[in-house]
DNA sequence: GTTAGGG
DNA sequence: CCCTAAC
């Protein structure tokens, strides 16, 4: 079966239609393919025609693609030229592409500067991703373009990219393969036709700096010829594409697992026996999302009998009990639903947000989960509820934002689903109330440009952070200068007096989002400011209304990076890039410590080893757990505060906090030693001060204690009393 | 201001 | 240890 899908067309509901149909058949296929993936970077214009992706996009890309130490390849027909992405630049490729070891095809060689034909012979039995680089009335968005449900798109290894042209020097396009979520069991190909109407050289293709690709394999020939040569010599060495990936391994995945309970090692195990491939990702939630995406998407797990239920993956078999689940994702439906229902396949946290309203009210059985949800709400009642963190909301409504505009896109494309016409749509993009939640837009003055960012997400409404320090760990040695700036302006300012309160100024986290949702402090940070800003080209600084430049995002996940400083001017783009790369290899600035270290607890320190976390960690002494299990034991466990002051007071250093924390790790300790033997806590050497197993007991003890009492609601009033005997107490002392 | 929990 | 939502 060939299916020819035109990405210029209504073709998103012909991919879905392949992916899914060819998920649930099981089509032989002419080819063994392992990458089945494809990106395309193509920008769509007012008009809805697609246009070819600039090379300053393609340069972000090209970031984006060292950042996450991928290999890169350039094949192309021999006697085609080949646009080579190169240190020198990315320039002047004007590439046309013959054949790709049989993934792509080339149809149109001999097409005219106006229209460039691509048959790419790609695998069907994928997802279908596509980067689209959204030019809308000078509005520059981003749009990922997620064709078959869900698209994460941060955690890709691109494999490849091609660079096709039409025969105009002003024209080229990318092509990326990446190797994602492979389903290799039938690849069957599928041929897309891309149009690609090439003929405006809206922008000019100057041969811009791209960063460094020293691990990619091309050469840094500035000829065609050397470059086409080399990549041909790619091709014909044999070197096939299949390279980073290697299969998933679901053998791995035995029995049951809940992904919520798993370690961050274990997702990645989790992760790596789902995709075939490494991930260096952390966040938790992100890596269970993932995870249970992919088993529900993969038929690999849905022609074994593995089902995902409540994130977990659970043999079939063992699964009697459909319905009652916390309902954190939607079942497996039925295969013969999926082509009806393809978002079914979706973790029902993602359903909101990919499922058009219609297909959901038409579906109200869908919202399930969502909607009664008694059951949910006694699993929780135990534990206090978190509602996702801000940053993890202004996240996804980063990404959501993303969705929604390919989502439009194929609201657009889809006759069923809407028949406003594409131009209007994108129009409206952000304007749309999507799932309740307004997206709104606001236009930014970011370099000139105008860049449409989603005011809700970019908003913070709390203090503004302080650990603006993290964004100067830029490269030190592009960056120097800033840093001895800032530092210089840390000693001589001496920083802002900050009520007081604060007494850890140098938040500088390693963690990229922080850096991620930076806001600049317009009193104490001018000076940095006018930096960045200077940095940023000194165009139109956003104003300090509470919104913050979005264009000082940094985060090591390519995604990110990815999305970065469109709109900055060229030179400074460059800056920004390899800024972002720097990030992302964790390249760290010395800090010099506060000039306030000696008084208090202002301390930075440059780790080792990962990055720049400042701690002033104190270890904990035998006798400070002792007092404070001691303190648990006499005043229970959550009431810090006062143990804080009543057995800790002459520990200036141990805050509430930290009691706490000490005792849930004792807790965890305890719970995790007592099984076995009862020497000295034989956890591995991690240099901290093992505690003594009676200690552990007692701590277990005292939780056990603890569970038994709290549950009983009726014990609350005890507990009232106690904890007002105690405050008594301390008014004595006081 | 404290506490709970996630990271 | 840090951060932040919930209380």
């Amino acid at each position: 079966m060939e299916t020819v899908v035109e990405v210029e067309g209504n073709d998103e509901a012909k991919l879905k239609e392949c992916g899914i149909r060819n998920s649930t058949s099981s089509l032989s296929s002419p080819k063994q393919i392992s990458d089945p993936v494809v990106y395309k970077l193509v920008r769509l214009e007012g008009d809805g025609r697609i246009v070819p992706a600039t090379d300053d996009e393609l340069m972000e890309v090209e970031s984006l693609l060292i950042d996450d130490k991928c290999q890169m390849h350039i094949v192309a027909d021999p006697g085609q030229t080949v646009g080579c992405i190169s240190n020198e630049g990315s320039s002047s490729g004007i590439a046309q592409l013959e054949s790709l070891e049989g993934l792509l095809q080339s149809r149109n060689k001999e097409a005219g500067p106006d229209k460039l034909n691509a048959r790419l012979e790609v695998p069907d039995n994928w997802w279908h991703h596509a980067v689209i680089f959204c030019n809308v009335e000078s509005q520059l968005l981003k749009l990922v373009k997620s064709s078959f449900l869900y698209s994460a798109f941060e955690e890709i290894s691109l494999l490849l990219m091609l660079r096709l042209a039409c025969g105009s020097p002003y024209c080229s396009s990318a092509y990326l393969i990446v190797d994602s979520q492979c389903c290799d069991q039938h690849d069957k190909l599928l041929h897309i036709d891309a149009k690609l109407q090439c003929e405006i050289p809206l922008q000019e293709t100057v041969p811009s700096p791209a960063p460094s690709l020293s691990e990619s394999h091309f050469n840094q020939s500035g000829s065609f010829g050397e470059c086409s040569h080399s990549s041909d010599k790619l091709v014909a060495g044999g070197s096939t594409l299949s390279v980073v990936t290697t299969k998933p391994d679901f053998s791995k995945l035995k029995g049951e697992i809940c992904l919520d309970n798993l370690s961050i090692k274990e997702l990645h195990e989790t992760f790596k026996a789902t995709f075939g491939r490494e991930t260096t990702v952390k966040d938790k939630q992100w890596l269970k999302r993932r995870i249970s995406m992919g088993l529900t998407n993969s038929c690999d797990v849905s022609v074994t009998s593995f089902i995902i239920k409540d994130n977990k993956l659970v043999k079939k078999g063992n699964e009697e009990i459909s319905n009652c689940m916390d309902g954190s994702y939607a079942e497996d439906p039925p295969i013969g639903n999926q082509k009806d229902l393809p978002t079914s396949l979706v973790s029902q946290l993602d359903y909101h947000q990919v499922v058009p309203e219609k297909i959901r009210l038409e579906n109200p059985n869908l919202d399930d989960n969502s909607g009664s949800d008694d059951h949910q709400t006694e699993q929780r009642a135990a534990k206090r509820v978190r509602k996702p963190t801000k940053r993890y909301i202004e996240e996804l409504s980063e990404v959501e934002s993303k969705e929604s505009n390919g989502r439009l896109m194929n609201l657009a494309k889809n006759p069923e689903h809407g028949l406003i016409s594409l131009k209007s749509h994108v129009r409206l993009v952000r304007n749309v109330p999507l799932d309740g939640r307004t997206v709104v837009t606001r236009l930014d003055s970011l370099g000139g440009y105008g860049i449409q960012v989603p005011c809700v997400s970019r908003v913070r409404r709390s203090r503004p952070r302080k650990n603006f320090m993290a964004l100067l760990k830029f490269n030190p040695s592009g960056m120097g200068m800033e840093a001895t700036l800032v530092k210089k302006s840390l000693g001589d300012h001496s920083f802002p007096p900050d009520d007081g309160k604060e007494s850890r100024v140098l938040k500088a986290s390693s963690t990229p989002e922080h850096v991620h949702h930076q806001k600049f402090n317009p009193s104490a940070m001018g000076m940095e400011a006018t930096l960045v800003k200077k940095a940023l080209g000194d165009h139109s600084f956003p104003p300090d209304d509470g919104k913050e430049s979005r264009v000082l995002k940094a985060s090591s996940t390519p995604e990110h990076v990815h999305h970065k400083f469109i709109g900055v001017p060229e030179k400074d783009k460059q800056f920004s890039v390899m800024s972002a790369i720097g990030l992302g290899h964790n390249t760290e600035l010395k800090f010099i410590n506060s000039s306030r270290d000696s008084d208090d607890n202002v301390v930075t320190v440059p780790t080792p080893k990962g990055g720049l976390r400042r701690k002033h960690h104190r270890a904990w002494t035998l006798s400070e757990v002792m007092k404070l299990v001691e303190g648990v034991s006499r005043y229970g466990a959550g009431r810090w505060s006062e143990i804080k002051r009543l057995a800790f007071a002459s520990y200036s250093y141990r805050t509430s906090v930290d009691l706490k924390d000490k005792w849930r790790n004792l807790l965890k300790a305890s719970l995790a030693q007592t099984p076995q033997d009862n020497g000295m806590n034989s956890r591995k050497s991690t240099g901290a001060m093992p505690i003594p197993a009676p200690i552990l007991l007692k701590v277990r003890e005292l939780a056990e204690k603890q569970a038994q009492v709290l549950p009983n609601l009726s014990s609350t009033k005890i507990a009232g009393s106690t904890r007002k005997n105690v405050h008594e107490k301390q008014t004595g002392f006081l």
